[in-house]
RNA sequence: GGUGCCAUAGCCAAGCGGUAAGGCGAAGGUCUGCAAAACCUUUAUUCCCCGGUCCGAAUCCGGGUGGCACCUCCA
């Protein structure tokens, strides 16, 4: 498998360091308010690299932090008038509850930062100790220019940072390029013991000290947004290199953004949705069918027309796993003839094309394009009377790549009693040509959530989203 | 100022030197009691523009034009 390395901006062969096992680290939320669907793309992408390593057999462990102490948690918990804890507690509740509406699994582990503190201090005391940090009236601060790699990340070097880097009055810094790594209590701040004093860490460290925690000093992947490579990213690899003077991580992706009208929806700009916002319009399977159909490297812009888009294209997708399903009912004990032969190999074919394409840095939208070839032979095949090995043989395919995407997830084959005996009645009824009964009955059943659909091998039921 | 990325049909999008995937939409046809879904056909002689390299370029090189991002909290 091709990974393309931010780092070296190449794409690179993916060798893990372990046989067999992967590990990865996301950078996961802030948990200060609802999460907006930009924040989505990573996290929707990531699940879809952890579901295609593990499907290719790899043991992953993925983790993906939630920052629960920052300036914007204690900003948004006094305004509310709740503690930093309470906030945090009710969006991480809400980042699960919308995850799982995006089809994204939870981690491996969800590591908090407030929870981690003896990790952090530690590591910031190895950097003390090297003398890559230094201790400013109870504030601890990064040694940028004691670490020669600095910028390794970006590509940008030292005086060019410099030149665009920005000092605000009454800072402690040695140099307007260093960065906090433990920040003093200010009033009214939570606060832990540290070395230092009553503090609390910066941003850039939990990180470091999370991901070697669980996944050790040298790991395989680091995700996250473009907008995380500098400084975040860049300041994590100055922080655990220079404490272990071991390479932190073998293979940095970086996701492009989301943007409304060609410009990038951000928190800060206020021109974002979040993805509560979008579920009240749209199923939010389709916000995910949505994100695959580009590249994650490449800008992808939103719109409601182009969720509306991807949400027919699913709906295809549906309509080929049901039809799948609605074969294998009435599917005969018999060798497979010609036509079936052929939709078998079409199945290992499309399966080839989807993991070249995943292999080829994750290209969903090429994957994509395979699942739908599928379909289209799947369609082909006459109603009935199929052979259930070839029927089998191509849902097994089918099914496989729509789970390494995450999508044709809903139940649409869960009749209710009710729905069940309509759907009886009207095929009596259309036995005996009694059309009005028929169409009332279908009516009926449409009200009850489902659509039934006429075929030459009987009646085709299916629930509604 | 420094550093990157992008430009393919009405819309989205793959393509990474060998003669334009796929989806949405649209038009016509087939099937159907009527529908719906599906199937068939059509919808880019051409990939922002101008040069160059090559037997061959959407793909490589040079120069334009237009858009975006990072260098500051941000997925």
């Amino acid at each position: 498998m091709l990974i393309y390395n931010s780092q070296t901006r190449k794409k690179e062969e993916f060798v893990p360091l372990h046989p067999g096992k992967v590990g990865i680290y996301a950078c996961g939320p802030t948990v200060y308010n609802y999460f907006h669907i930009g924040n989505a793309r990573p996290f929707i992408i990531f699940d879809v690299l952890r579901r295609y390593l593990e499907t290719r057999g790899y043991e992953v462990t993925f983790v993906q932090n939630f920052t629960d102490i920052d300036d914007k948690m204690i900003r948004r918990a006094n305004e509310e008038g709740i503690t930093v804890r309470q906030l945090a507690d009710r969006y991480i509740a809400a980042y699960f509850e919308d995850a799982r509406a995006l089809g994204v699994r939870p981690a491996t582990v969800h590591p908090l930062a407030t929870e981690h503190m003896p990790q952090i201090i530690a590591l910031i005391r190895r950097l003390i100790d090297k003398g890559l940090a230094y201790e400013a009236d109870g504030d601890v601060y990064y040694r940028v220019h004691a670490f020669p790699n600095y910028g390794c990340l970006c590509g940008q070097n030292l005086e060019d940072l410099e030149s665009g880097a920005r000092v605000d009055v009454g800072e402690r810094k040695e140099d307007p390029l260093d960065f906090a790594l433990w920040k003093a209590q200010k009033p009214g701040e939570p606060a832990w013991e540290s070395p230092w004093g009553m503090g609390r860490p910066g941003w850039h460290i939990e990180c470091s000290a999370m991901s070697m925690a669980y996944l050790g000093e040298t790991f395989d992947i680091h995700g996250g947004g473009k907008d995380l490579l500098f400084p975040h990213h860049e300041n994590e690899i100055a922080q655990s290199e220079g404490a272990t003077g071991k390479p932190y991580v073998h293979y940095w992706m970086h996701n492009g953004f989301l943007n409304i009208d060609n410009e990038k929806m951000s928190k800060s700009t206020g021109n974002f949705f979040t993805v509560r916002d979008i579920a009240k319009e749209f199923d939010l399977e389709a916000v995910r069918m949505f994100m695959l159909s580009a590249h994650y490297r490449s800008p992808l812009n939103f719109s409601r027309e182009l969720i509306a888009q991807a949400a027919s294209s699913l709906e295809r997708l549906y309509g080929a796993r049901d039809q799948l399903r609605f074969l294998q009912e009435g599917a005969l004990d018999r060798a497979p003839d010609e036509a079936e032969q052929a939709l078998m190999q079409e199945a290992d074919r499309a399966l080839e094309k989807f993991n070249a394409a995943m292999d080829d840095d994750l290209n969903t939208a090429d994957a994509l394009g395979a699942l739908f070839e599928l379909a289209r032979e799947v369609f082909k095949l006459p109603a009935g009377g199929a052979s259930r090995e070839a029927v089998a043989y191509a849902q097994e395919r089918f099914l496989r790549m729509a789970d390494v995407l995450g999508i044709c997830t809903r139940q649409t084959d869960d009749l209710t009693p009710e729905v069940r005996a309509m759907v009886e009645e009207r095929a009596q009824a259309r036995k005996a040509k009694d059309w009005k009964r028929s169409d009332a009955l279908r009516d009926a059943i449409h009200a009850a959530g489902y659509t039934l659909e006429d075929t030459p091998a009987g009646q085709k039921v299916r629930k509604n989203v």
